[in-house]
DNA sequence: TTGTACGCGTTATCAT
DNA sequence: ATGATAACGCGTACAA
């Protein structure tokens, strides 16, 4: 069933059932419902990839991020799939792991598909090494990037992002106001948000002139779900004899697992150690008890992306970078006003 | 930059550029590598609209899902799209809420976007009433279309589902049997997942001969997320005096409540309460104690979901149904062997 | 082994 | 207001 067929039942020419299917003022209304008639009577939807060819585009937008499956990316992704099929655009995902070589291959796949922009979820896409980033630069250049809490100088890629160094500094400063001192630093990511959250933990102490300990600062290096390993190495470091009443996470999983450490070891949450997580996901209300975590409005953040993608699509001049603030949400792990 | 440049500055046809894109045998190594050295040389990429128009297809399964923020469907999602880059298909992602008529207009959109065949993630596509799974069919007749965890007899129509049945009555058999009788059965579904996993509570009771109180099967009516509903609602029938010695529930997330609702009520699990929650998920190791579950092995079904939808798009003759068993694991909120 | 020419189903530009 | 026709870029049957 193609155009020709209509145009050759309703008695008229391909243009002008053409002009019918996209809504064109020229057209009289008599013959426009014949055609629509004949539309409707066949079934008649017309072909994607023909349209596509002529006009270049079948609104289509790509979205990459490492793990869909991971609370935080899986949540952005709804959010993200929700706003741009609101604004008549496709979605595409792509899961690309953590290697730089297949974020590379991904991307590429995308660009071969012939989407009209790229969203990538998540500061993971951001290598420290900027020559690793080149790729992304070079995509930037046939069509517009969009970055998610990641952050790129490039002409064609536009960045949306929570400020995580003033959201950890303003934290860390509250606990040390409060006279805890010796916060431990746990984080598992050295991406770019990563390093502003560690960074934005460290200016804290700067602020306050108290010396940091470069032993309150711990990587984890394990999976995204290894909350038992968490538990472990906060063990471990108890059992070493180091001292600490408070865990600043950048993640709630990690926060989960410190509090799994304290139940353990019999610490009272919050008068002996305090408790703070980032993301507020659901993993905070999972915890007994929950957890105090840093919310960093990740709706919000995702539809201020797409209508800049959108935007751009449509050709309006757009922000390159959209800075959002972090929030506390006080639960029960931390006693703080 | 077309395959009309290529031939043109290789000095060939279009026809051996052509050949030598799609891997034909045909063509002389040398002029092979001329070609590929232009294509090298210029960056060229062919264009999937035209490539799509001339072979009616661009290589592309639709997944759908209800919301794939949730941490079951991400996961499913996860592997799925991982299985089919693997298998040379691209995804495109719908998010269809658990509205009928959200869904139908996503279903809608897939298949004007003439995608090769569809994936439906999760038992809540097809409805308690028959005729509202017409859609479906009629889309069947278009694509095939791939069920995870739902059953619709149709030809077009393949299932890979999970033996929830099964699962739901043996754990109950095994409480059952240790002596638990108050078994509540909490779920939050009535998709056809949910209905065979409390039918399988239900005659696991029917075969013991024990008869069944309506009171312990309860239908929590809230969001996904909402574990100090669950709770709640634990603490009402608690109050109204039921007395319950284990909580077998539909899902993690409602596990987790009960859980909950146990440490508030001082309950001490598992002597005086036992839970059990479904799909394995990592709220079980996020509750103190972690919490028993069924796992229904996602991952293997995601992989012989893809596996017989690409079967299927290469013309090979494919199972309708494909059915694998769940498992319990045993963590800490059970005494079971 | 290679080249020519047509078809795929639209959109858009001109005429009329 | 409507119609004829040329792109769009590729795959492929057929010819050479």
């Amino acid at each position: 069933m193609t155009i020709y067929d209509i145009s050759k039942q309703a008695g008229v020419s391909i243009a002008t059932v053409s002009r019918v299917l996209n809504g064109s003022a020229n057209v009289k209304p008599k013959t426009r419902k014949k055609v629509l008639d004949v539309i409707e009577q066949c079934g008649y939807t017309p072909n994607a990839f023909a349209r596509g060819l002529g006009l270049n585009s079948m609104n289509t937008v790509g979205i990459l991020c490492a793990d869909c499956s991971d609370l935080y990316l899986a949540k952005a992704v709804y959010y993200i799939e929700k706003n741009l099929r609101g604004g008549g655009y496709h979605t595409v995902l792509g899961c690309t792991g953590y290697q730089l070589e297949d974020k590379k291959a991904s991307l590429a796949m995308l660009l071969d598909q012939r989407v009209d922009a790229v969203i990538m979820v998540g500061s993971n896409f951001i290598e420290a090494q900027s020559g690793d980033n080149e790729y992304i630069r070079d995509a930037a250049s046939q069509v517009p990037i969009m970055l998610l809490n990641a952050d790129l100088d490039c002409p064609g890629v536009y960045c949306t992002m929570c400020d995580d160094f003033k959201a950890t500094q303003e934290v860390t400063l509250s606990l040390l106001d409060h006279g805890i001192h010796d916060i431990l630093y746990l984080y598992n990511s050295t991406s770019y948000s990563g390093i502003k959250k560690l960074t934005g933990y460290q200016s804290a102490y700067l602020m306050k002139d108290i010396p940091i300990n470069k032993q309150f600062q711990q990587y984890f290096n394990g999976s995204h779900e290894d909350i038992d390993g968490v538990c472990k190495l906060l063990t471990e470091l108890h059992k070493k004899g180091l001292e600490f009443h408070a865990v600043l996470a950048s993640d709630d999983m990690l926060a989960t697992g410190a509090v799994k450490y304290a139940k353990l070891h019999h610490r009272s949450i919050p008068d002996d150690l305090s408790v703070i997580g980032y993301n507020n996901s659901l993993l905070t209300t999972c915890s007994d008890p929950e957890i105090t975590s840093i919310d960093n409005h990740l709706e919000t953040l995702c539809s201020q992306l797409v209508k800049t993608c959108i935007g751009t699509l449509n050709g309006e001049e757009m922000p390159q970078k959209t800075i959002f603030s972090g929030e506390l949400v006080h639960k029960a792990t931390t006693k703080l006003i």
